[in-house]
DNA sequence: TCTACGACTATTTTT
DNA sequence: TAGTCGTAGA
């Protein structure tokens, strides 16, 4: 057994404050770099050292997958014994697991099946068209965003008020629609997974006070991107007596568009009011610039609890700011550096691009193809995300489920066996009218002899050939029913047609999923709540989507958006596009909240760094075929100056006339006398005047139509031609 | 059933 | 500008 003692000579002081609190519960507020993990880790192995709490009283809840996988094998690795008894998983596999275990409860059958955003929105889009409603205007994104927003925030659709208006109603009854929907296929998608799991706990005395009574020690991490029914789930279990501790760094807060709240976390104290606070400032990460600019940005937020990073280490370099004259410029500037640094003998992976929106990386990725650079783009699709694996596996859903209708959409004519949109549409029509799946709507009409001699023989073989593979496997060894599944459907055959790459990386990825069912190894858990082998794996395929695209053993430059940096270091970090309108995004700049959530987004990223850090903007840029004249964004202008070095440029002493006159609106900068403008309702016109500055600009023009008006710059929106 | 063309839109993304 | 998506037509 682990010594106390042996324990704490890693710790330091407010590290061990935090890990030995007897507290009933804590909140250790963790800057970025202080060591969060290791708090967490220590305080698992300190609950179970010095407190003599079973391993089974423990629940230690992550967000990711890979934050969970972490933190047991560091549980693991500290304790010198496999993390076993204690749960710690993600709130979804931890929801997972309860539904799994109480589907009766739950009111779920025993093969439910969960349903990831791609199902859901596939769902959605067929609810909306089965109440007739118009996509153009009811958007199957805007409307799965509501719905999930409802149910993250724990609401049905009974219980939203529409007050009587026709656009929220109508908004209730897609959400209505596609929950009955979901109930009689046995789906479950993501948001539904929490809020079942917390109804079932709610609505069933005996099954919370068991588990009330069994994790008396609660820990989660990241909880400043907790939701609503996430916060409400951990505060359920927690009931009156247990233990809980929270972890989290209110000013890393980047997921609110999600349904995160940081009034979670700064909420916590009021919430449970035993709490004690713990701040854990000391980075063990990043050289002090890097750590006092970081400090000097967040400092302008104004809702935070308060931190300042501070680090033993030197001052370290200066940070590097590259102000390019365009896009183009500032990636070359970029490809560059990377290269010098590779040349004087840094690894590839050492060093990361970290930037705000997707698109950016293109120019990028050139610049480094120039150079010979080897680099990786992280995003885009996971390998349980591609078609192909989403064709094979909505397959085997349906063998296992046959009432799952978003596998049997998927599948139904693909590869196309005759079954097009008509007769799809005759089924589709025949289950809403019977209220019943999909499949069984295909029994009822082949019973009836509704369709067309050519389209009822190929229903029929698509029927029996699913029963078939059901009759025929074993749902405890699913290499041979997916071998069969590839090959019968004749998907290899589909995908052999496609252009010969494309067809290698599909008929790749196929072998790879072959390979995946072979070596799948059913978790003991599962076994033991009497789960097959074949749900096991969908359930864990849903989950977890699995590795990003890599093709590289090469060290590689990492690419990756701000975003999916949280969490990650690197020696060097360039810090790319930092302009008004791109970062802070534009969509985020009109609004306290948001304009906050992008400035915790730049801490994030400058955090990142440990050694060197490099920003850069450009003063133009192309932006939807449009070359646009950039201000430099305004949190360059929050660092000091001295710990500065701008390599070109300088938006320090920026000229407050010209390029830069207008930070808040880039655009102004092409606005000047003599230019062609339109207006979208005086149409075109020519600009004859300029006064008075920044926001307060006036612009006068001459409509061609309208005469001359005098306009406020900043709301005329006007457009150079 | 497949292809081609025109319309539309354009942050961030784990589970 | 460019990529996606839906529909019309072969």
């Amino acid at each position: 057994m682990l010594s106390t003692h042996k324990l704490l000579i890693n710790l330091n002081e407010a590290q061990t404050a935090a890990v030995t609190t007897d507290a009933q519960h804590s909140l250790v507020l963790a800057g970025a770099g202080s060591g969060k993990t290791r708090v967490l880790v220590y305080r698992i192995a300190w609950l179970l050292a010095a407190e003599g709490i079973s391993p089974y009283a423990i629940l230690a809840v992550t967000f990711t997958n890979k934050a969970a996988a972490e933190m047991r094998n560091r549980v693991a690795e500290l304790l010198e014994t496999p993390a076993r008894g204690m749960w710690i998983g993600t709130f979804h596999s931890i929801a997972l697991r309860l539904l799994t275990m109480h589907h009766k409860e739950a009111g779920l059958p025993k093969n439910f099946q969960i349903l990831d955003s791609e199902d859901q929105y596939r769902l959605i889009r067929r609810v909306i068209s089965d109440l007739e409603l118009d996509e153009k205007q009811w958007q199957p994104r805007m409307v799965q965003s509501f719905i999930n927003g409802k149910k993250n925030e724990g609401i049905r659709a009974n219980e939203i008020d529409d007050f009587g208006d026709d656009n929220s109603s109508t908004l209730i009854n897609i959400y209505q629609h596609y929950d009955d929907h979901c109930n009689r296929g046995g789906l479950v998608d993501f948001a539904e997974m929490l809020l079942c799991t917390h109804q079932l706990l709610l609505n069933n005395p005996p099954l919370l006070e068991h588990y009330q009574g069994r994790f008396g020690a609660i820990l989660v991490d990241e909880f400043q991107d907790t939701n609503d029914i996430q916060s409400a789930f951990i505060r359920l279990l927690a009931g009156t007596k247990n233990k809980i501790m929270v972890v989290g760094d209110d000013d890393q807060s980047i997921y609110a568009w999600r349904g995160a709240k940081i009034d979670h976390i700064i909420g916590f104290k009021d919430l449970f009011p035993n709490t004690i606070q713990y701040k854990l400032e000391q980075n063990y990460r990043s050289s002090n610039n890097i750590l006092h600019a970081a400090n000097a940005v967040i400092k302008n937020n104004a809702k935070r609890l308060g931190k300042e990073l501070w680090s033993q280490q030197g001052d370290g370099e200066l940070i590097q700011y590259y102000g390019a004259y365009s896009e183009y410029d500032e990636a070359a500037f970029v490809a560059e550096e990377i290269d010098n640094l590779i040349d004087s003998g840094i690894d590839g992976d050492q060093i990361a691009i970290l930037y705000r929106s997707n698109m950016q990386s293109r120019l990028l990725e050139e610049n480094l193809l120039k150079h010979n650079i080897a680099y990786k783009v992280y995003g885009g699709l996971r390998f349980f995300e591609r078609m192909e694996i989403k064709d094979v596996l909505a397959y085997v859903r349906l063998i296992n489920n046959r009432h799952d209708d978003v596998g049997f959409e998927r599948v139904i004519n693909t590869p196309t066996r005759g079954l097009g949109n008509k007769t799809v549409n005759q089924i589709r029509n025949c289950a809403l009218i019977n209220q019943v799946s999909l499949f069984s709507a295909c029994q009822i009409l082949l019973k009836n002899n509704s369709l067309t001699a050519r389209a009822a023989g190929s229903l029929a073989g698509f029927i029996n050939m699913i029963d078939e593979f059901d009759n025929n496997h074993d749902k405890e060894q699913l290499n041979p029913l997916f071998d069969d599944v590839i090959e019968r459907t004749g998907l290899r055959d589909h995908y052999q047609k496609e252009p010969p790459e494309k067809a290698l990386t599909r008929l790749e990825n196929l072998d790879e999923l072959l390979n995946a069912a072979e070596t799948f190894v059913k978790p003991q858990e599962d076994d033991q709540i009497g789960m097959t082998a074949l749900s096991s794996f969908l359930a864990q395929v849903s989950l977890e989507a699995g590795e990003r695209a890599s093709d590289k053993d090469v060290p590689c430059v990492q690419l990756m958006t701000l975003h999916s940096a949280k969490g990650l270091e690197f020696p060097y970090v360039f810090l790319v596009g930092l302009e008004q309108g791109l970062f802070p995004h534009q969509n985020s700049m009109e609004d306290p909240e948001k304009l906050q959530e992008e400035r915790r987004l730049c801490y994030v990223g400058i955090t990142r760094a440990e050694q060197k850090l490099f920003m850069t903007y450009a003063t133009s840029r192309r932006i939807r075929g449009r070359t646009q004249g950039c201000a430099p964004s305004k949190f360059l202008r929050e660092v000091p100056e001295k710990l500065v070095n701008q390599i070109q440029g300088n938006v320090f002493t920026a000229p407050r006339g010209g390029m830069f006159a207008n930070q808040d609106n880039s655009a102004f900068a092409q606005h000047q006398p003599g230019v062609l403008v339109s207006h979208k309702i005086f149409g075109e016109g020519t600009i004859i005047e300029l006064s008075g500055q920044g926001d307060y600009t006036q612009i006068m023009v001459e409509f061609q139509d309208h005469g001359t008006k005098i306009l406020a710059a900043k709301f005329a929106k006007l457009e150079v031609i």
